[in-house]
RNA sequence: ACCCCGGUAGCUCAGUUGGAUAGAGCAUCGGAUUUCUAAUCCGACGGUCACAGGUUCGAGCCCUGUCCGGGGUGCCA
């Protein structure tokens, strides 16, 4: 049988899974099936056992057995491991699993010790470049960008503490067509010291007034166009101004970046490929997948169902498939990738439906995912520059923030201001963070301050909260008790509510495997809610502090696991924990 | 016209290979603080899972059709 904690890849519902597996292969040898399909399940319900296995029902008719008469093989003829105290049977054929207390008690106490508080090394070293952030440099960030960075930063350092080596790169929009409208709205309306003072509202503000003249005058899309070329092409005076866009764009994103704690290892924008356009379209026309159509270079894609993808337009330009095939041949060349993932809107599913055809085409063997997640709107409409219905995101974190000070300033009226700006930073950005990672990404986000902004609840705050009383309950414990050591005390799961809490901290490993691999932060956040209502109702009905000796010193150890489980999750969430708030 | 998503409690949303009685927050109502932080806890109320068929031991989940909403569909990204 295998122990649990033998093999660092496993979860533990890999390893029962596979111990029920076994259990089958023995009890059925000759069947028709290698039980492939046997795998054990968190239950929902605590009355259904710790974990369930319903595979008894899907095998019957294989096995040409009723599913009750299987099950109840299984039952009373497994050997039991370790970690195993009882399998039951119920209903038309359920195995409910019991984990085994003693077992329970030394995992949970081992837990907090290792690196990955249970989490398996899922990632085994491999490689993995994650593309996400990706915006235009020519506006401000408004809330519809909150998600690109916030679910592409959760899902890198999901990955990186699972073991992958994570590239992250922000493919930054800082070449396209964009940009000859800007460069004659800042030669036309442009201001000097607004660019330098707020270089994205300036370009945007000029970048709004030269669109407006598009419609006004039939001759300045036409220059727009020129300017691009002349970009384009290493006219120095534009590619100077272009520099100077850059430069101050990227020290706005810094500063904004620092806010939201997202770090990249690398930032290439499309520019950074404009050398290679030409020889990535014309490798695709020796390939023979690339052809003349309509004065355009295209590819077809009638094979895979797929509508015509334009590589090079009529006026000879490049567009964004061409620059992404130049990424992604600079990419595995240089990093040698077993995947890429990257982080769009949904906008964006048929670009790379067509982009991965092409790439399979040029017999890329690199994985590739794309991540898509809902667009972001107001309940009005759905919000865009022109309309001028956007809401920055430093207006949403600037609100957040003094919502936050404003109720510390009630509760913890003692606390030096700048432990409280330090500390309403933390909770108004973590709601924020939280309130976009709660909810399934492929959601569409309806945007609403409240919901933005909840502190009470499911909210960043709630879980921060919980933090905090544990890190209070172990600063009175040292007050009180000097000479305690509750680390070094057996941890004892008497009251029903700590033995649920041992099962929700032990299924950590599993619920940041399935978080990562299934590309969806809302599963870490709903099990650490879950982590945190389950221990303030714990905090709530027992007593620590005044417990009996021996039993005070196992609960305070199990508030300081939960509290690092907690930190843990929260790390991975990009939410801060102070020790107080 | 075609393609991709979505429709679950008054509101906002979860729902892990199809699994046992469909969950949470907010809102509403009732209770808990001489105590380890009440940003909390305990309880109540609240459902034709858009609609109609189908598949099977079992469907919110899979298949078909319809209605409603969002997005996309050769020279934006």
């Amino acid at each position: 049988m295998t122990d649990a904690k033998e093999d660092e890849s496993l979860t533990l519902t890999d390893t029962l899974s596979s111990w029920m597996r076994d259990a089958f292969r023995t009890a059925y040898p000759d069947a028709p099936t290698d039980f492939e399909e046997v795998v054990v399940v968190e239950t929902a319900n605590p009355e259904f056992g710790d974990y369930q296995c319903n595979a008894a029902m899907g095998l019957a008719r294989h096995l040409k057995l009723a599913p009750r008469v299987i099950a109840d093989h299984i039952a009373a003829h497994t050997d039991l491991p370790p970690f195993m105290a009882r399998i039951e049977v119920a209903g038309p054929g359920f195995l409910n699993l019991y984990l085994d207390d003693a077992w329970l008690a030394g995992q949970i106490e081992t837990l907090a010790a290792g690196e990955r508080m249970g989490a398996p090394a899922a990632g085994g070293g491999k490689t993995v470049v994650m593309d996400y952030g990706s915006p235009n440099m020519t506006k401000p960030l408004h809330i519809g960008h909150l998600r690109s960075h916030n679910i592409g930063s959760v899902l890198d350092r999901m990955h990186r503490f699972l073991g992958y080596h994570v590239i992250a790169d922000n493919h930054l929009g800082d070449w396209g067509t964009q940009f000859g409208v800007t460069i004659m709205g800042y030669r036309n309306f442009g201001d000097a010291a607004a660019m330098k003072s707020s270089p994205l509202e300036e370009l945007e503000r000029v970048y709004v007034l030269s669109y407006e003249q598009t419609k006004k005058d039939s001759d300045w899309m036409d220059r727009c166009r020129q300017e691009l070329v002349k970009l384009q092409s290493g006219d120095p005076e534009n590619t100077e101004m272009w520099e100077m866009f850059m430069r101050l764009s990227l020290e706005e994103l810094d500063r904004i970046y620092a806010r939201l704690g997202v770090h990249y290892d690398e930032i290439r924008g499309e520019s950074y490929y404009r050398d290679k356009l030409a020889g990535t379209v014309a490798r695709l026309e020796e390939a023979g997948l690339a052809v003349q159509s309509e004065g355009a270079t295209v590819v077809f894609l009638e094979e895979e169902k797929l509508p015509v993808c334009i590589v090079r337009k009529s006026d000879g330009g490049f567009n964004y498939a061409t620059s992404d095939l130049a990424t992604v041949a600079s990419r595995v060349e240089e990093h040698h990738p077993d995947r890429i993932i990257y982080i769009t809107d949904e906008r964006q599913q048929l670009h790379f439906k067509q982009f991965f055809a092409i790439c399979r085409r040029l017999g890329y063997e690199v994985g590739l995912d794309h991540v898509w997640f809902g667009l972001m709107r107001l309940p009005e409409a759905t919000f865009s520059t022109r309309e001028g219905n956007v809401i920055k995101l430093d207006a949403l974190l600037d609100e957040a923030e003094s919502r936050a000070q404003a109720i510390i300033a009630e509760s913890s009226p003692e606390m030096p201001e700048a432990e409280r700006k330090r500390v309403a930073a933390a909770v108004g950005i973590g709601a924020v963070k939280y309130a976009d990672l709660s909810q399934n990404p492929q959601s569409l986000v309806t945007f609403t301050w409240d919901k933005a902004l909840a502190l009470d609840g499911n909210s960043g705050p709630y879980l921060q909260y919980a933090y905090a009383r544990i890190a209070s309950v172990r600063d009175k414990y040292s007050e009180r008790f000097p000479d305690g050591s509750p680390e070094t005390e057996p941890l004892r799961l008497l009251e029903p509510i700590e033995r649920t809490l041992a099962l929700r901290l032990i299924r950590f490993g599993d619920v940041v495997v399935r978080a990562a691999h299934q590309y969806k932060p809302n599963v870490l956040t709903d099990y650490l809610y879950d982590l945190a209502q389950t221990y303030s109702s714990f905090y709530q009905n027992v007593p620590f502090l005044k417990a009996p000796e021996g039993i005070r010193e196992s609960r305070v150890r199990l508030c300081g696991i939960v509290a690092a489980v907690l930190k843990q999750g929260l790390d991975l969430l990009g939410i801060d924990t102070p020790a107080r708030i």
